[in-house]
RNA sequence: UGACCCAUGGUGUAAUGGUAGCACUCCGGUUUUUGGUAUCGUCAGUCAAGGUUCGAAUCCUUGUGGGUCAACCA
């Protein structure tokens, strides 16, 4: 067996050539450092099976480490969230961390890079900041504030710890170069005081540190080796260096910040601030709403964490900016499902046939298979009678060779049961039809061996006996925007390109061996695609979500 | 009027100076008791112009296009 050479992607290019260079493989580690502000989708997806996936990859550690420095947006509900998400992946972290945790090293170490002079408070207000900040093609001027003694700017820092300041009154800044080409390099805040409790540390601070200072040092003192980010934090890379260069024992590893392009996904939105916007406005049930392209959204619609860890794979990484098409992640989702739901037969649109020479009040089960392909998927009884539900898009009065299915004088297959012949059909008033007569060939129930069995009929339809069929609601999901892009016009708001009919909800008949299923069982309802059981369902009513529809080469033809 | 990053079929990626490959999408054939699946196949690409080289998607220069950078957010 030749094993085919998987190339590197760059970030693997990048740890092969630090381990050519001397970095000892059991010194690899890695981090996924999500902020608890919202909730994880599959742009996060991307980011964790990346990291994990190089833990995977090179047997090495990798921490979950919340990046909560900001107590006025993070909440342990979304920390809690984030677990699970990760967990349902089958991620396994090495620990669980916190930035909070190092509060107190990092305050200390803040303390002596005071002493060395190298970082001072500033009681200006932030605009006075923002106007000596300078521009990206003008450089900064220095705050008077930039020369206070040592002595002065560590009496002021402690009354800043103390809280004897008010909020936005003074930071602490880093004294770096105002006139530097990077502007996170002109005397970047540390700290700032933020009086609110946190959702670990409580009261203990009212002075945070902010995410550059916090980031790389956390890093540090986990010995992360390599610490992945995306692309916006490029230019934050010069900072996370002097920060971790002025903390650095050279007996310890020094982190390396590389960065990746985010994954966008054609249809949707991925910024947490939109997700949420559509989440406030009520646009979406919330953030599992199965239109939402969150993890959790991703669940409740049908998706399985091995669908989403190859979508992932396939899509690789890279440095440059991307929309991946949806299409890939739906073929991965049906190619994922194809192997492993049993098919079932429901009827979404329904009308009525009637076997006219089947006798009345006569019931039949019929072996089915949840798998006429595959083994191990076992079978269950399917009951018939006189009066079935077809979809009415399965019959016409007539139509021309290409229609394969049910027409006047002609027969198909049921699945799993007889072949049927149209003879005529009722219609209302508008001309609509209502109930179709059949006859059926006796001799021509499936598997029995029969000649008549073995007749090839060009149709096969799928149906529900009306008496022993379950009612179920089935909720049909589409693209939630209309536009590839919708956060990608200059002028045009994303929330234009909703599409008003993301979501409809249908009242479905089910064949009855479905009356016992779970929340989150999936199964194909034989050709139109695959359902999963919604959280939505009770004891008497079903609800059912569709996860991606089948390919429908009959449906592209008519268009 | 700056710095940095990026540029390969419609989409996502590979080729790291030596045959531009893979997947998705699209289209077509075969099989089929799912118009599904499977399987076979078609179409389709190195942003541009120069340069280095026996040889350039790859290295250099210039240009063009896109992105990022001025929150007491992360």
């Amino acid at each position: 067996m030749s094993e085919e050479k998987k190339s590197l992607n760059f970030i693997e290019q990048i740890i092969e050539e630090d381990l050519a260079n001397g970095l000892p493989k059991e010194k690899l580690r890695f981090r996924f450092p999500p902020e608890p502000n919202g909730y994880l989708h599959i742009g996060h997806a991307a980011s964790i099976c990346l990291n994990f996936g190089l833990g995977l990859k090179y047997n090495a550690p990798v921490n979950l480490r919340f990046d909560d420095t900001n107590p006025a947006k993070e909440e342990q509900e979304y920390v809690d969230a984030i677990k699970h998400d990760i967990e349902w992946l089958g991620f396994k972290w090495d620990k669980e961390l916190y930035s909070s945790n190092y509060f107190q090293q990092l305050y200390d170490w803040t303390l002596a890079l005071i002493k060395e002079g190298k970082a001072y408070v500033d009681n200006q207000s932030s605009e006075e900041m923002a106007i000596q900040k300078g521009t990206p093609t003008e450089v900064g001027t220095d705050s008077p504030n930039r020369n206070r003694s040592i002595e002065e700017n560590l009496s002021l820092f402690l009354k800043m710890k103390n809280g004897e300041f008010e909020e936005g009154s003074h930071v602490l800044r880093a004294k770096i170069d105002m006139k530097h080409v990077n502007m996170h390099m002109r005397d970047p805040i540390m700290y700032r005081i933020l009086k609110k409790e946190h959702h670990r540390t409580g009261t203990d601070w009212c002075i945070y540190p902010m995410y550059d200072w916090t980031h790389g040092e956390s890093d540090y003192i986990e010995q992360v080796s390599h610490s992945i980010c995306t692309l916006e934090f490029k230019s934050h890379r010069d900072l996370y260096d002097w920060y971790v260069e002025q903390v650095y024992d050279n007996s310890k590893l020094r982190p390396k910040q590389r960065e990746f392009a985010r994954r966008n996904l054609s249809y949707t939105v991925m910024s947490k601030r939109k997700l949420l916007q559509l989440v406030e406005e009520g646009v979406v049930s919330g953030w599992d709403d199965p239109r939402m392209p969150t993890i959790s959204g991703l669940r409740r619609r049908g998706y399985t964490p091995m669908s989403i860890r190859n979508f992932s794979d396939i899509s690789g990484i890279s440095k440059r900016e991307n929309v991946t098409d949806v299409a890939l992640l739906e073929h991965c989702i049906k190619d994922d499902l194809n192997k492993t739901t049993p098919r079932v037969m429901a009827v979404l649109n329904p009308v009525k046939v009637v076997i006219t020479n089947y006798p009345e009040g006569k019931e039949e089960f019929l072996d089915a298979n949840y798998n006429d392909y595959e083994e191990g998927f076992g079978s269950r009884l399917v009951p018939f009678s006189r009066e079935i539900y077809i979809e009415k898009e399965d019959f016409r009065e007539e139509a021309n060779k290409k229609f394969f299915r049910l027409k006047l004088g002609k027969e198909v297959r049921l699945k799993n049961a007889y072949i049927i012949k149209a003879e005529s059909c009722k219609k209302d008033e508008n001309g609509e039809v209502t109930e179709i007569h059949c006859t059926y060939d006796e001799d021509s129930k499936s598997g029995s061996g029969t000649e008549a069995s073995k007749r090839k009929v060009k149709g096969t339809l799928h149906w529900v006996s009306i008496s022993h069929a379950i009612k179920a609601e089935v909720r049909v999901y589409d693209r939630l925007f209309t536009d590839e892009a919708p956060d990608g016009h200059k002028d045009v708001d994303f929330k234009e390109f909703i599409n008003p009919k993301s979501l409809q909800i249908i009242n479905a008949f089910a064949e009855p061996s479905l009356k016992t299923a779970k929340v989150l069982d999936r199964v194909q309802f034989q050709r139109l695609g695959y359902f999963c059981v919604d959280k939505d369902s009770t004891s008497n009513k079903l609800v059912f979500n569709r996860t991606v529809p089948l390919r429908d080469s009959w449906a592209k033809q008519n268009k």
